[in-house]
DNA sequence: CTTACATGTAAAGAAAGTGTCAAGAAAAAG
DNA sequence: CTTTTTCTTGACACTTTCTTTACATGTAAG
C-alpha cells in the first residue's frame, strides 16, 4: 500500500533530492515545481493524493494563495508547508491558511518522511472498515452497508468497541466501564438495553445475531 | 511460564545489565549487539518473541529504519525504544515507527520491568496451541483439529486448566474450586457431570480416552 | 467373590442469565 | 423552564446452564 504525495517545490535539485528520498520509503511521488500545473494537477486528481507537501518560496504565485487555493480545491488533503526558518514560521500556523502541519527549512528529510507517516496515519484512521462496517471517528459515525447508522454516544461507544476487536469476548462489566466509567454491578442491565436497541438499529436477531453475539455467562462479541 | 524478550543493544554494559536484570524477573532474554543480526533472528523467531526492547543509539544502521524493519516482519509484536533523553523523545512517540512505547536514557531497569510487565498483559492473550487443541482466550474459544468447540463457560474453563497443564492430575476439589469458588463436599458430582459433557462434545470416550482420563480415587488428567 | 466405595451418565429440578417492554429518571436541546 | 431525547431500572417471560438425584457400572482390597 503506498501513498500518493504531491510535492511542489521550484527548487529542481532539492525536489529531485525529497522525491527520492520519499521514493524510498514507499511512497508515490509527483514532483511539480510551477504552482499552477500543481494547482491544475490537483483539479485533475484530486481524489487520489493524500498529501500535499508545499515550498512556500515560489517563483509565479504568492505561496499563501497556493496553499489557500489547494485548500479550496481539497478539504481533506493534508498539506505540509515548508519554508525558511526565520521567514514565516509562526505567522504560518497561526493564519487561516489550511495547512496542517509546517516544516522549517533546511530540514532533515527524515523529519518530513516522520511528518508524512504520521500525518497519513492519522487520515488513514478515520473512516475504517471492519466487515460490513465503516467507522468516521471523527465524524462520531458508524456506517453498515452504506447506510449511516443513527446511534446515540453509548450506542456509537459500545458499537465501536466491539468494532475494535471483532471477535473478541467482552463482559458486561468491561463494555459498562467503557460507556459508564465506573461502578458496574452485576444486576445491571443497561448494558444489555443498550445492546438490545443496538440490535434493533442494526437489524440484528439476538437468537440468530448476524453481528452481536451474545456470550453466555459472560458478556458479548462481534461475530466476525 | 516465561515470556520472550529480545533486546537490542549496542552498548555491552548495558546489554549484560539489563539482560541480567530481565533474567531475574524470570523474562528470557535474548540479547544481540547488532542490528542485521537481531533482523535475522526475529525473521526466524518471529512468533515466539512477545516483545522487543530496541535501543536507538546503534552503529550499522539507523535505529529508525532497523524500528521499521522490525515492524514490517512482525505486525504484532510490542515494540519499546530506548534512546538518549534530548535526543528525539517527543518525536519518536509522535511519528509513525512502529514502536509501541518510549523510554529515555538513561532509565532505571525497574521502569523498564513495569513497561514491559504493562505490555505483555495486553499482548499475552491470544492463540495457544496445545497437541489437537488451539485456545484463543480473547474470543474465548477452543478448537479441536480446528474446529470450534461449543462450550459452556464452565466447560470453557475446565478445558482450559486442564489444557494448560498437560499430563497434571487434578482433584477434582481443584477444578471444583476452580469453576466455582469454593465449597466443595466430596460427594459432589458437578465436577463429574462437566466432565462428561465435556467428553461428549470432544468425542471422547471414558473407557477408552483419548483427550480426558480419568484418575481413580482423585481425578482427571489431560492425556498427552 | 464380595464388600465398599468411585465413576459414568440420564433425567429432572433448581438456578442463573438474557431479551425486551414499559415506565421513570436524567440529561440535552430548545 | 419546557420539551425532547436518551439512559436506567423494574418486571416478567423465556432460555440456557448447572446441580442434584438415582441408578448402573466399574475398581480395589480383603
Amino acid at each position: 500500500m503506498s501513498e500518493k504525495i504531491l510535492l511542489i517545490e521550484d527548487d529542481l535539485e532539492m525536489q529531485s533530492l525529497i522525491k527520492e528520498y520519499l521514493t524510498n520509503y514507499d511512497f508515490e511521488v509527483v514532483a511539480i515545481d510551477k504552482p499552477k500545473e500543481a494547482l491544475a494537477y490537483v483539479k485533475a486528481h484530486s481524489q487520489e493524493i493524500q498529501l500535499i507537501v508545499l515550498d512556500l518560496m515560489l517563483p509565479q504565485m504568492d505561496g499563501f494563495d497556493v496553499c489557500k487555493a489547494l485548500r479550496a480545491l481539497n478539504e481533506e488533503v493534508y498539506i505540509i508547508i515548508s519554508s525558511a526558518r526565520n521567514e514565516l514560521s509562526d505567522k504560518i500556523l497561526g493564519y487561516g491558511l489550511g495547512a496542517d502541519d509546517y516544516l522549517a527549512k533546511p530540514y532533515e528529510p527524515r523529519e518530513l518522511v516522520l511528518k508524512i507517516n504520521s500525518a497519513l496515519r492519522r487520515t488513514l484512521k478515520s473512516k475504517k472498515k471492519i466487515g460490513d462496517f465503516e467507522i468516521d471517528e471523527e465524524k462520531m459515525q458508524i456506517a453498515l452497508e452504506g447506510y449511516a447508522l443513527d446511534l446515540t454516544k453509548i450506542e456509537f461507544d459500545l458499537l465501536h468497541l466491539l468494532l475494535s476487536h471483532p471477535g473478541k469476548v467482552f463482559s458486561r462489566e468491561t463494555l459498562f466501564n467503557a460507556i459508564n466509567g465506573i461502578g458496574y454491578s452485576s444486576k445491571d442491565r443497561t448494558v444489555d438495553m443498550h445492546v438490545s436497541n443496538l440490535r434493533a438499529k442494526l437489524g440484528d436477531d439476538s437468537k440468530n445475531p448476524k453481528y452481536i453475539k451474545s456470550v453466555w455467562g459472560v458478556g458479548y462479541q462481534l461475530v466476525h
